[in-house]
DNA sequence: TTGTATGCGTTATCAG
DNA sequence: CTGATAACGCATACAA
């Protein structure tokens, strides 16, 4: 006869039943024991006494199946490689590690069609919700998102419309914050290196460069205006164009991975910077503190942004008939040698400095 | 009465009941139809007709119960901040895609109770198995990994004896690499900035970094031996400490975080590199090219590494009656900017330059 | 407290 | 090809 109900599991591991049969008592007796409910002082004795000896472990698959829940949480981003992606993360991870959760990470490379497919996959139970950094929307990626099977909470721009938790940030006006800086400090041919126009950052922080310049009544030289990737590689190379063909005196970059390769090109270049060429970055993050001279950038707020989409989707996880909700916030400027030009081998003030800094790479 | 077979799941949401009562079939036809395995041609188009118009979706937590897999692979890291688990993740992710899997990321922050946590938790067959690079091993840890529930694949140092795929390498000897280089371009006052001792890593490099003195007939001096942790911060603290004290000519570094944050130290006080402090890093990451000068690192092989294990986890998957395995990759060293003294401002040689290489920073 | 029986949503088996 | 039904492993309402 067919196996009608053994009492291990199929890949012959023990189950509730393996533990019951061996404690010699019903499998729900087990049960309680295992969880931690009921049962009288003899029948918690056995049924524990018979689950190490088994070396039995709950299948969490059966007990999700059960509950209705994982009790894991998904964050998907582009590209795992940038720093920026790990604050957000360490962020999330703190908010939902509080709440008994497992954070997982996924990356998606940026191609749609893997983003969409994990919404389509993974999402379908495997987690209790996801938070999603996409880095370009088009329709059908919106429309997995608005419908998809788990709570959903969007870390950046999308349409006004769209019915999903979203946090967003202004990049535009992170740029202008950057343009307004650098103009401050008497520079007046400034170039951008930019990464792909047809992804939201990209275009964002376009526009902002171009309405900033405008706001200073100071002409856009196209020559000045250079696109890359939002990588190291194709930042420094972007950069070593713009240079080989146009003489900046200060360089406002789409994110930092692109200005740590913008530096790289400036350096081998021979021009100084901050000296000759300031250099403000974006993200603001621990790569910026990385770099000699160190980097000015524009904090967009990751970690903060991570954090407030983490408790957007705890609370949506807790209470589905949630309105969608929209949070933003604000960027900042960390201004650090990089754009900052100080008189070199000159005594310290008598009035303390400005702010602790480490000393110019030029001399 | 208590509902008895409803239409729909607890939530509210579809099931195959939903679109097989809307579509007027059984529900093994509409599940059928669903996994296109037969059905007549009316069949199949009421079903799906049905499946579009309820909008369904599949249940993955129940077909994994059914199917006993889950098409998910997790990798545990330590510091997803640390670009050595990027590579790794990459070419893992690579493989683990090729087989139509999804691959998860988890970070542990290196605290142990969180990683056997994971284990005994997200292992617990959330995953089709899994790829953990602990840096620490405790007993309790290894007891953990061996009678894991799912697969799992270990990369990095574990006991001889432990019954557990295993790729390695070998950091000791990559240590011995970086100090025959530097000894080689006639460095004799080699620092070594390390990462804690009590992590395997750890261990493994000091145990390199003073055979690989012995060899050479160079006496240690304990002075010139720093301790920090993996990370940037920690790195710059621990190489300003090591200057502060002591007048290498060249530092070897546990990692290219540490190296970073020792190229900083170094730039910091004036010290030129290479002229003055060679500096060599480990595990040739992305980051190593990102510094000015670029530094020269210690290649572990992390992306090969990574490759590997998700092939031994692969296959394990597919066969669990496979005998542990054990695979080592070897070290090696790839020469930049920051160990090579080259004669600067001289004209290029009638023989092609040995290597293409950025100019030096100093002047 | 304990055991029986049922459901979680899906897939697989086995008659019809 | 189709439909009823039995698993998958666990948790729990209910009755004893």
């Amino acid at each position: 006869m067919g196996r009608k109900r053994l009492q291990e599991s199929a890949d012959g591991r023990p189950t509730v039943h393996t533990v019951a049969a061996r404690a010699g008592v019903s499998i729900a007796s087990a049960s309680r024991v295992l969880n931690g409910v009921g049962g009288s002082p003899e029948t918690i004795r056995k049924v524990r006494e018979a689950a190490a000896e088994v070396g039995y472990v709950p299948n969490a698959i059966a007990r999700s199946l059960q509950s209705q829940r994982t009790g894991l949480v998904a964050l998907a981003v582009e590209d795992i490689g940038n720093p920026v992606y790990v604050e957000m993360m360490r962020a999330i991870e703190s908010v939902v590690a509080a709440s008994g959760r497992q954070l997982l990470v996924h990356a998606t490379g940026g191609r749609i069609d893997n983003e969409t497919a994990l919404l389509r996959r993974l999402a379908h139970r495997y987690v209790d919700g996801m938070i999603v950094s996409p880095i370009r929307v088009t329709d059908d990626h919106l429309a997995a998102l608005v419908d998809s099977p788990v709570p959903v909470v969007v870390v950046g721009q999308l349409p006004a419309d769209a019915p999903v938790d979203n946090v967003r940030t202004d990049s535009r006006t992170g740029v202008g914050l950057a343009v307004d800086h650098l103009v401050a400090a008497g520079r007046r041919r400034i170039g951008f290196v930019n990464g792909p126009l047809d992804t939201v950052p990209g275009a964002a922080r376009d526009a902002g460069f171009r309405s900033a310049l405008a706001r200073h009544g100071i002409a856009l030289d196209e020559r000045l205006v250079e696109i890359g990737d939002f990588r190291y590689a194709a930042g420094r190379a972007a950069a070593e164009r713009l240079l080989a063909r146009a003489e900046p005196d200060a360089l406002v970059c789409a994110n930092d991975l692109i200005a740590v390769g913008a530096l790289h090109a400036l350096l081998a270049a021979g021009r100084r910077v901050p000296d000759e060429v300031a250099l403000v970055g974006m993200d603001d993050t621990e790569l910026a503190q990385m770099t000699f001279p160190q980097l000015s950038s524009v904090s967009l707020g990751s970690a903060e942004r991570g954090r407030r989409a983490a408790e957007l989707l705890l609370q949506r996880i807790a209470d589905a008939s949630l309105p969608p909700r929209r949070e933003q916030v604000a960027p900042s400027l960390a201004v650090r040698a990089s754009s900052t030009t100080t008189p070199l081998f000159v005594p310290a003030p008598a009035e303390p400095a400005p702010a602790p800094r480490t000393p110019e790479v030029t001399a």
